[in-house]
RNA sequence: CGCGGGGUGGAGCAGCCCGGUAGCUCGUCAGGCUCAUAACCUGAAGGUCGCUGGUUCAAAUCCAGCCCCCGCAACCA
């Protein structure tokens, strides 16, 4: 038996120096959506997601509230396992940059880099404040009173002339313009790929890649003064998550290289550039895959604390659902490009889509065959045209949601999908199968029973968005659990006549204004 | 002349590469239906396609110039 192709995934991960927001609600989100996309195809999927618990910054926040790094991170990194459970998402790991497995992975990927004479030792020179425990470019500073230069934060600088390893990037100015023209698809979005490769054909420099002014951090081996820099760190944790150093394991021998790592669109060049640098210097291959999302606004505003317009996400989990969160973001925006948070737009697709369309199609169809049908799947007559047109629909959809997907535009496969809804529900309003009732019960029995076999094929190409009330809605129709994946799709998998299906009751209810009060905006 | 993306009915987008009745979703208005979560279906109103000029029988679509918005521009989620 063949083994299943395999897909390895991941989000960035995220800094804990503070409570998640929606920007981490929605990475988590689409790469979940994607994930789960990927199993329903028949594939073996490892989903990584985690924390970076190291770096200055992790420090000064530390530093500020009076508390040590290590408790900062405790404190937070809980807050993001619970999001990323909270929102349903199918991780498969959790992975903390401070756990040992870590450690040792970035310490091999250290000495394969040295080996290959990529790290050298030389002087990083520049303005530092020693309060801040941070370097700043000449660029950001400001005047202070008595003409003194001082940090963003106002505390003083000073020149400072520090020794650090320096990663030989600029060797990979050819190779990294090599790659991507030879894996076009490395870099995604488009513009994005344009960016970085503009980027590196201006050249590239060393990259300083260690510091000795703090030691929160992992060590480099052989010369424990250092710590290394964060990238090093952080960008390792996608080898560490399957297994490096240990190339022989099962995880790193499956998964390895990544099919894509999901990230925002800021962290772009460390992903396209500084790690596939890094990686082909340890001799490991790239990813296969780097996409870059977009940010959420709100009201077309940035989202920052000074604002005060931050959308927490364990409370609009909790005010409009899950589900209804999940697809209202990867519906709403465009996946790879910016977009917009507003209270109007979320339940706007709550009703117009998931209840009216979707939820509604559901319960109409289903409450007929509860009613008419003795609460079985009806036993379909002889196929109209119009029948025969929709269950085609139906069954020429998913090749065009996995083109989509195939594309990272997540957007346009639940567009495909509720097409689908929107010709499913013309089917029914125009087949009338109330009005076949007394005079013709075969033929509403056989619109009852198209109706059904359409939403079964619905709810399975729906549940990489919304996990929860797909199952749902599946349920209803009795589908057992072995035939929910997208094998179970078109012809192959349809609805046995005669199944008792349970009573139906609402799955996607209608928002109302009233309901949770107006918290959050 | 640094590189790139974009400016299309009230909102958000597609169409532009391969010129030829300007399309989709939401919203608005008017009908229809009654199976259903006041849902569903049908129809209508609404656009100088950023500006100017050019090519062409014909341009949102090709070319030139200009205006505006946004991203990137070396260590900043």
């Amino acid at each position: 038996m063949a083994d299943k192709p395999t897909y390895y995934i991941t989000t960035a991960i995220s800094y804990p120096n503070d409570a998640p927001h929606i920007g981490h609600a929605y990475e988590a989100i689409a790469t979940d959506a994607l994930a789960r996309f990927r199993r329903l195809q028949g594939r073996d999927v490892f989903f990584l997601t985690g924390t970076d618990e190291h770096g200055i910054k992790m420090l000064q926040t530390a530093k500020a509230q009076g508390i040590t790094p290590a408790e900062l991170a405790d404190r937070n990194t809980p807050k993001f396992r619970e999001m990323v459970r909270v929102l349903n998402c199918s991780n498969d790991d959790f992975i903390r940059t401070r756990e040992e497995r870590h450690k040792l992975a970035c310490q091999e990927l250290w000495r394969r880099m040295q080996a290959a004479g990529d790290i050298y030792l030389d002087i990083y020179a520049g303005w530092y404040s020693v309060r801040d425990e941070a370097y700043y470019d000449e660029s950001e500073l400001k005047q202070g009173p008595d003409g003194s230069k001082l940090s963003p934060q106002g505390t003083p600088v000073e020149w400072v002339e520090e020794e650090s390893y320096f990663f030989r990037l600029s060797a990979y100015q050819d190779k990294l313009l090599r790659h991507y023209e030879e894996h076009p698809e490395f870099i995604g979005p488009e513009t994005r790929a344009n960016e970085v490769k503009s980027f590196v054909r201006g050249g590239l420099q060393d990259l300083s890649i260690s510091r000795t002014t703090f030691d929160w951090g992992i060590k480099v081996p052989g010369d424990p003064k250092h710590i290394m820099y964060v990238w090093v760190d952080a960008l390792t944790n996608y080898l560490t998550g399957v297994g490096f150093p240990d190339e022989n394991s099962p995880a790193f021998r499956k998964y390895w290289p990544a099919d894509v790592h999901i990230i925002g669109k800021d962290i772009i060049r460390f992903h396209a550039v500084y790690w596939p640098a890094f990686l082909m210097s340890a001799g490991v291959a790239p990813p296969k895959r780097v996409f870059g999302h977009g940010f959420l606004y709100n009201r077309g505003e940035k989202m920052s604390k000074s604002l005060g317009n931050v959308v927490d996400p364990f409370t609009l989990a909790k005010d409009y659902g899950v589900d209804q969160l999940r697809y209202f973001l990867l519906r709403e925006v465009p996946f790879g490009q910016d977009g917009n948070y507003s209270r109007e737009a979320i339940v706007q697709r709550i009703n117009a889509d998931l209840a009216n369309d979707l939820g509604n199609l559901a319960q109409r169809s289903l409450s007929m065959i509860a009613k008419n049908c003795d609460g079985r799947v009806p036993k379909p007559g002889a196929l109209t045209k119009a029948d025969e047109a929709i269950l085609a629909a139906a069954d020429g959809a998913l090749a065009r949601v996995e083109q989509a997907i195939e594309e990272f535009a997540i957007h346009r496969a639940l567009e495909i999908v509720w097409a689908l809804i929107a010709d499913a529900n013309r089917y029914f309003a125009g087949e009338e199968p109330w009005a076949h009732k007394k005079s013709n019960p075969e033929r509403m029995r056989t619109i009852l029973y198209v109706t059904a076999e359409v939403l079964r094929q619905i709810a399975i190409m729906v549940q990489p968005v919304m996990p929860a009330g797909a199952g749902k809605l599946l349920d209803q129709l009795a589908v057992p659990a072995g035939a929910r994946d997208f094998a179970a799709l078109g012809g192959k998998g349809r609805l046995q006549p005669g199944t008792a299906v349970p009573p139906p009751e609402p799955v996607f209810p209608r928002y109302l204004e009233a309901e949770s009060g107006a918290s959050t905006c």
